[in-house]
DNA sequence: TACATTTGGTTTAATTTTGGATCATCTGAC
DNA sequence: GTCAGATGATCCAAAATTAAACCAAATGTA
């Protein structure tokens, strides 16, 4: 895997996500070609041509004999420090968020949230046998949950949060600790939850949550222990 | 599930789930025939087939000799609707978010992180008759709470709650909830959250949270009410 | 100003990588 | 048994990468 031969493309492409991040900034001028080449360990020609597309994509602009120059101004917008964050961090916030998230839903839920919800549930225990399925309907739950609050802060927030989840290595360590046992246990604490809702009964709604994010917080810890 | 041959329909579906999901982007280019046939312990033949399917669906372009490139754009994102979220949504998501970062502020805390917050402290007793001065002092307490935690996420999130509550006619409608009397009831409530946090009771430091919470809650509403 | 250095620009040919295509065979479902 | 689909091996041709050498523009320095 590691030791594929990069091309024009694929060095084009990390360029852009160093600009995007921030590491090269408007008006930076990038090092010499010779170097890049080197650090990238790819020939000069094939770097050459990695900047020629990012060129004419607008990226940067390069002078004769001076050097090529960042000419993009990223949007300011930031899903940069979400990447620090890490799996532990994630189930933390969770708990900050997800308890208080249920206390809201019995205020503002009405039916169909709640049948909506119970359709999930049912995906969800569908896929007992499929981690990836599973993983899937246990976002779409929680995303739901977040939208029967009604509050567009909330929702925004945890559809940030989604967004995390779901990138680079985070999906592997967590399907690692997905095995049918515990997608079970998940299950069973995602029904007590929603049954705690429709009952309107806020607080137990919110301690059932709290033990389903420690139970998750105990599978994870114990993945990465292995 | 586990025991089934993978068939090109099989691949094709799980790439067109690690499209969606990000794990290749736009413009990137897929690692070769070869490579993808090993890794996903399919016969390049299948793989092909399921590539071909990818590129009639618009997902891929492949290009002989070259590789195999993603096409396909993701649905741009969202940083819009923090602006349509309300002051009374924002006490909500504060009432999820804030207790609980008090509870891991015992937890993460150290001596000069409570030295920094009775600083802010300080700050807003000096600003009672400075709602402006207050209100900077306030925020960079809830900021250094948030960052107590050590938890980058937490930290992001609050920061964007931040960034919206500074905007435009917030502020203004805030102001008016701050008079004299409201500051130094909050300043009381700041400084017995602190010292709950010093002493190392996460649920007492929760709890006097959510009082002032409350408090700033009931000001909101009888000042939307004038 | 004159010169040396650094930078990007270009060309070349050899080599490597990549997808395209075919075919005999194996496997599982009906 | 039949048949559709997966397999794995082989050969092909297109395209890209490489490495080395040389050119030209910009820059820095004495």
């Amino acid at each position: 895997m590691t030791g594929r031969k990069l091309g024009s493309a694929d060095i084009a492409a990390l360029l852009r996500r160093e600009i995007s991040k921030g590491t090269y900034r408007l008006h930076d001028r990038l090092p010499a070609s010779r170097q890049m080449a080197d650090e990238y360990g790819v020939a000069r020609n094939t770097l050459r041509e990695a900047l020629a597309q990012l060129e004419v994509e607008g990226y940067v602009n390069t002078r004769a004999g001076s050097g090529t120059y960042i000419t993009f101004q990223e949007k300011e917008t930031n899903v940069a420090p979400l990447e620090d964050t890490n799996p532990l961090e994630l189930i933390d916030a969770r708990f900050a968020l997800e308890p208080h998230i249920c206390r809201l839903c019995v205020l503002h839920g009405s039916r169909q949230d709640f049948d909506l919800l119970e359709g999930l549930c049912d995906r969800m225990e569908e896929a007992v046998d499929d981690p990836v399925a599973f993983a899937e309907a246990d976002t779409a739950f929680h995303k739901a949950l977040a939208a029967t609050t009604r509050n567009t802060l909330l929702i925004w927030i945890i559809d940030q949060i989604n967004t995390v989840r779901s990138l680079d290595e985070w999906t592997r360590m967590r399907h690692l600790t997905l095995d049918g046992a515990i997608i079970k246990k998940y299950n069973a604490q995602h029904r007590q939850v929603l049954n705690a809702i429709r009952l309107r009964e806020p607080e137990r709604a919110a301690n059932l949550m709290k033990e389903h994010l420690e139970t998750a917080r105990l599978s994870l810890t114990r993945a990465a222990e292995t």
